[in-house]
RNA sequence: GGCCCCAUCGUCUAAUGGUUAGGACAUCGCCCUUUCACGGCGGUAAUCGGGGUUCGAAUCCCCGUGGGGUCACCA
């Protein structure tokens, strides 16, 4: 190893090299917002470059079900749009693409460090470690390990073998001088050797670390740039050290800006989402997944149904688009004002020249924003292709839908415009036209219904209802005018009671829409049905 | 604590060393309006601090300060 060794950021000119970037999530059984941010990006940049993406498991240390537990993040990447070359179901020249099944390279890779002296074995039992570890941090020095059982000689290891101590493998880390990597997104960054430690990288039973199997993949995989997050940049030195002992090109590496809570700098955490809640954006788009959830009758599992999960979103019913607009933006930016684009504009705009270093903080509230920017641009057929599926889950229509069915919830569609930002959305919409006897909100009956003069005025309107022809909304529009100038009233003071009574709810989509898709009858049945919480209370 | 990274409105961000520091989300006000939503108009709001370099610094350098990441026989 040279004493000082510069990475570039990006492979010599003239070198007819395809881009190739991977995903390598670890089997947790989740999604995490982060880990698609970082996944996006490696998509990007390959289909930018007109190179592979490659999506390889990194399942070294699972004890649990991987097939379980992978499940979800494959779904989640597919439903995102993020395909891969080379990976899960669908292979590729390099398989397995699994970490678990190159455990004999990896074996190999330490067999030949440990030939080309580049690591040792090592005979030190934890807690001597741990001793020489505090008694560092006591002298108020950096800890370095002594090597004192270390074998560098077949004498030495014989005379640890002798006493009965398991043996494992060490990277011989340099000392001296420094590493100088060229980070496409942090440019020069340098760090001394001599703090560096000397990582297993091999346990006694012969398995296999993290960063060798890493660095080994990486290579197996053709892998030409990494990208991944910042928490892994002071990984780098070991893995650069790693590589090239092996005598392994090095990749090019762009560390990116970690994704942070709402609010602060510190890493996005599935885990703090109490601490999330307190946070007033956070909560809206918290609670109105809830509310969803409730509707469609699925418990809202704490574990998955979490705005840091992407399950959540899939739930909820968001537009995939959406989110990987919305992630692009965090931490890359094009310009001074485009925020919109498709994903050919994406993929052919991204660069890493133009990622920004600093955290960025996940927020909700914009990427509700980019949501209703995107579900406003659907068709109503679009839609009603979207909403099907969550008025089936929540038994509003029958599966598949009947034709009546959806030729009602498509009228639903359009008169509710822009207030459908979720597909989940439509449960709220569309369930008193679906329902022969919708719930009714008591708050509502008592602001708009339980007042004198009211049930008056709706018997005249009734009678005005009954003659409308056609019953259309703007004929219905007309009617009730004309009774509330009869009665010397306003508009509104006509319209809310009306809404109630056949809704139930204080808000819908325009009330003449309403009526128009509930048809004359049942507009008649519901209006005489609520008649008697017309009483004043009291 | 060591090492490393980062620092422009509350948030995401823009700004070949020369801009009244721009946009978006959020927020506030007004308008539209049958509710809600949309939409329209307008407002509040930022270069962490101190030194340099320069005719001129958000931008380059140094030092502080603050925040973050990482220091496993996890990945």
């Amino acid at each position: 190893m040279p004493t000082r060794c510069v990475v570039y950021s990006d492979l010599p000119h003239g070198a007819p090299m395809t881009v190739r970037t991977r995903f390598a999530p670890s089997p947790t059984g989740y999604l995490h917002i982060g880990g698609v941010r970082t996944a996006l990006f490696n998509w990007l940049f390959a289909r930018q470059r007109g190179g592979q993406f490659i999506l390889r498991i990194d399942d070294t240390d699972v004890a649990r079900n991987v097939d379980e537990a992978l499940q979800p993040i494959l779904d989640g990447l597919r439903w995102l749009g993020i395909d891969w070359d080379e990976g899960p179901g669908v292979g590729g020249p390099h398989a397995p693409y699994f970490q678990s099944q190159r455990a004999d390279r990896h074996k190999a890779a330490a067999a030949r460090l440990l030939a080309t002296g580049h690591a040792y074995r090592d005979f030190a039992r934890p807690e001597e470690v741990d001793e020489e570890r505090k008694a560092a941090q006591a002298a108020g020095r950096p800890f370095l390990y002594s090597r004192r059982f270390a074998a560098f000689t077949d004498a030495d290891a014989a005379r640890f073998e002798a006493e009965g101590r398991p043996s494992f493998v060490r990277l011989k880390m340099p000392r001296e001088g420094s590493l100088v990597i060229d980070d496409a997104v942090r440019g020069r960054v340098e760090f001394a050797w001599e703090r560096e430690q000397d990582h297993v990288i091999q346990r006694a039973d012969g398995s296999c670390l993290y960063h060798l199997a890493s660095v080994v993949d990486d290579h197996d995989l053709a892998i030409t740039h990494v990208i991944r997050a910042e928490e892994h940049l002071s990984n780098t030195p070991r893995q650069a050290f790693i590589a090239t002992s092996l005598g392994y090109p090095l990749p090019a590496y762009a560390h990116l800006p970690l994704v942070a809570e709402p609010g602060s700098r510190t890493k996005l955490s599935k885990r703090k989402l109490a601490q999330y809640l307190k946070n007033n954006d956070f909560k809206q788009v918290m609670d109105h997944g809830l509310r969803i959830a409730e509707r469609m009758g699925v418990s809202a599992d704490a574990d998955t149904f979490n705005p840091v999960i992407v399950d959540f979103y899939r739930e909820v019913g968001y537009l995939p688009w959406a989110i990987d607009n919305y992630l692009a933006l965090l931490g890359w930016s094009y310009d001074d004002k485009t925020e919109f684009f498709s994903r050919e504009e994406l993929t052919r705009h991204f660069t890493l020249e133009r990622i920004n270093a600093s955290p960025a903080s996940f927020d909700p509230k914009k990427l509700w924003a980019v949501q209703d920017h995107y579900m406003a641009m659907l068709t109503a057929d679009e839609r009603l292709a979207m909403m099907l599926p969550f008025l089936a889950r929540a038994g509003l229509v029958a599966d598949p839908a009947t034709p009546g069915e959806r030729e009602t919830v498509r009228k639903v569609i359009e008169a509710s415009g822009d207030r459908l930002k979720v597909a989940g959305d439509i449960l709220a919409y569309a369930d008193f036209f679906l329902v022969d006897e919708p719930a009714i909100d008591p708050a509502a009956v008592k602001q708009r219904l339980a007042k004198p003069g009211v049930r008056a005025l709706l018997e005249a309107f009734s009678g005005a209802l009954a003659a409308v022809e056609p019953f259309e909304p703007p004929m219905i529009e007309a009617a009730l005018k004309q009774v509330v100038e009869a009665a010397g009233l306003k508009v509104g003071d006509l319209v809310h009671a009306v809404r109630v009574a056949v809704t139930g709810k204080t808000v819908g989509p325009g009330l003449y829409d309403c009526l128009a898709i509930l048809g004359r009858e049942r507009s008649l049945d519901r209006i005489r049905r609520a008649l008697p919480a017309c009483e004043p209370i009291g």
